[in-house]
DNA sequence: AAAAAAG
């Protein structure tokens, strides 16, 4: 296949700015030939790795969700390219490498290595399946199953062992048991696990011990984020893990973009950068650029799936852009998330090096840790009445609550800002501020129920949020399991109550069979519904049914009651509220 | 529709 053809496709159409771009292109292609090279010399890989493009059957198996006829197929059923680990395909602990080469080869010896490797096979694979680990590829390292292994097997920094027990994580989840070795071992993976599951530990354990200790080259890995506030959270994960240890993560924020920091007069002491994607073209395109990514070791794209969205203006163009600029010739790329697009599989598939897969449980599900309900309002107003209702039957906070646009995010908290309530309210329209400061107070529990909008529905790790109320229906399936996925996070306990009237009838049936896979009872007739046509329920995702206002204040009152009254308003306490609502 | 760079 031709290289070129391959850089093309990462751009998806996109027009680089080649006169910019253009050597680190050239190097791309280079390396790009590398692997092809290396691929037709080994034939298992070249099966793998450059087989024929999958049939149109496989490209839209791999997403449940797609075809939803409640079908349990296996996520392993669309994957006819990559290779099962089952088998001889798994590595051996170094320690029973040593064993192993020290007995004598004599014919009964052979036979008890031979049963010796078929126990640790068998082990391996209770392991895996004990903990729902679906692994497809070649020579895939085993599972770690104490953080400790990771110090004996892997070197990780005694410093940040201790820190993680400090923030009392005491044993690796099922995403880290497998994608923290392969990352180790240098492969490049998709993984897919479950919200709330840890993914983000998996991916920043490794950087942190692949780097071993910190260098002044310049950046050796970059996090890539879809918001603003996940980049944040990550930053700071980076940093409690890493402390003591003396890296320098970084985060682009105003001030760094401003003050052009990582520019070429810079002495490079820089270790781990974070950032959403748009800041770091920014700096890229300064002429001189003021970022050099080309000794960048690991690109992790988080919510890689939101990072492929398609269309002019969407992500994927950006995160092209980023991945050229990656120039380094041994740089290396994970994908992580909890939804999964044919879309990625099939680029991950021709595009990364000898690609591993790994995916906890079956992929594009809700996690089983939230008791979901549906909940029939009628019409528009209805949903104010039955959102007024929960907040005067008492409910636990602090609350997530889900809008589709920004101006029914503004529209809501105006509804609801005067019940003796603490409420805010956040999206991008806000400022930079704003939103740190919502984020925060909400955090502190100084916030009970938050508005928002798609900003905070992927990745954001709020402790203890016991209810998500999907006021707006989400768009799309993927959509609603991130959401949800804000409550019932690291085996806790969540809920979440999804409003729905005549209007969202048509995605009804793929948001119900989600449900119902998580375990949660759903009324028989929505399975039933007749199944949209996919374009029909492509438009419904860009253009979602067009709703009322919300709004129940007469319009002669509306200029009458100030932002005075408001502000007269005795604040209410925590307790006060607990007891307002009980 | 939302998000992502400033303003």
């Amino acid at each position: 296949m031709d290289a070129f053809e391959l850089f093309r496709k990462l751009g998806a159409g996109a027009k680089f700015d080649l006169k910019r771009f253009g050597q680190d292109a050239v190097r791309f292609k280079v390396q790009l030939k590398h692997v092809a090279d290396d691929v037709s010399s080994d034939p298992l890989s070249a099966i793998d790795y450059f087989g024929p493009a999958p049939a149109n059957g496989a490209q839209s198996k791999t997403t449940g969700l797609e075809d939803e006829g409640g079908e349990e197929s296996e996520e392993g059923s669309g994957d006819g390219k990559l290779k099962d680990t089952g088998g001889n395909c798994i590595s051996w602990t170094s320690s029973l490498e040593g064993k192993i080469q020290n007995l004598p080869s004599e014919g009964k010896e052979k036979n008890s290595l031979k049963r010796l490797k078929h126990l640790h096979q068998e082990k391996v694979n209770r392991i895996r399946s004990q903990h729902r680990i679906n692994v497809h590829g070649c020579d895939v390292p085993d599972p770690v199953c104490t953080f400790e292994e990771l110090q004996s097997e892997y070197h990780l920094n005694p410093r940040v062992l201790q820190n993680l027990r400090d923030a009392g994580l005491n044993s690796p989840t099922p995403i880290q048991m497998q994608a923290i070795p392969l990352m180790m071992h240098s492969r490049e993976l998709l993984a897919c696990a479950p919200t709330g599951s840890g993914k983000t530990l998996a991916f920043c354990l490794p950087l942190l011990t692949h780097l071993q200790q910190p260098a002044n080259r310049g950046f050796r890995a970059v996090v890539i984020s879809p918001t603003r506030e996940l980049a944040s959270q990550t930053y700071r994960e980076l940093l409690r893990l890493s402390e003591g240890v003396g890296f320098r993560v970084h985060i682009i924020d105003k001030a760094s973009l401003a003050a052009k920091k990582y520019g070429p007069q810079s002495n490079k002491k820089y270790d781990i950068l974070v950032s959403t994607p748009n800041r770091l073209i920014f700096l890229l395109k300064q002429d001189p650029p003021a970022l050099n990514l080309s000794s960048v070791e690991w690109l992790v794209v988080d919510e890689s799936d939101k990072l492929f969205e398609d269309g002019k203006t969407g992500f994927r163009e950006q995160l092209a852009t980023v991945f050229l600029a990656c120039s380094g010739s041994k740089v290396r790329r994970a994908f992580f998330s909890a939804t999964c697009t044919p879309d990625v599989e099939q680029w991950c598939r021709l595009n990364l090096d000898n690609l591993v897969s790994v995916n906890i449980g079956h992929r594009n599900t809700a996690v089983d840790t939230v008791e979901q309900e549906l909940l029939f309002v009628g019409t528009e107003n209805g949903k104010l009445v039955a959102m007024r209702d929960i907040i005067k039957k008492g409910f636990l906070p602090p609350m997530l609550v889900f809008v589709q646009s920004i101006e029914r995010a503004r529209e809501l908290f105006h509804e609801l800002v005067y019940e003796g309530i603490n409420v805010d309210v956040i999206h991008a329209d806000r400022t930079q501020q704003q939103r740190d400061n919502v984020v925060n107070s909400f955090r502190a529990g100084k916030i009970w129920v938050l508005i928002c909008t798609a900003l905070l529905a992927r990745g954001i790790d709020f402790k203890g949020v016991n209810l998500v109320l999907n006021y707006d229906f989400p768009t799309s399936a993927v959509e609603y399991i991130h959401r949800i996925g804000r409550t019932g996070r690291a085996g806790h306990q969540g809920k979440a109550i999804t409003f729905f009237t005549e209007n969202d009838k048509p995605l009804l049936r793929s948001i119900a069979n989600v449900i119902k896979q998580a375990g949660c009872p759903v009324p028989d007739y929505m399975i039933g519904i007749k199944k949209i046509h996919s374009k029909v329920k492509r438009r419904l995702e860009k253009k979602p049914p067009k709703r009322s206002t919300i709004c129940t204040t007469p319009r002669f009152l509306m200029k009458k009651k100030g932002k005075a009254q408001g502000r007269n308003k005795k604040s209410v306490s925590h307790c006060d509220f607990l007891r307002i609502c009980t």
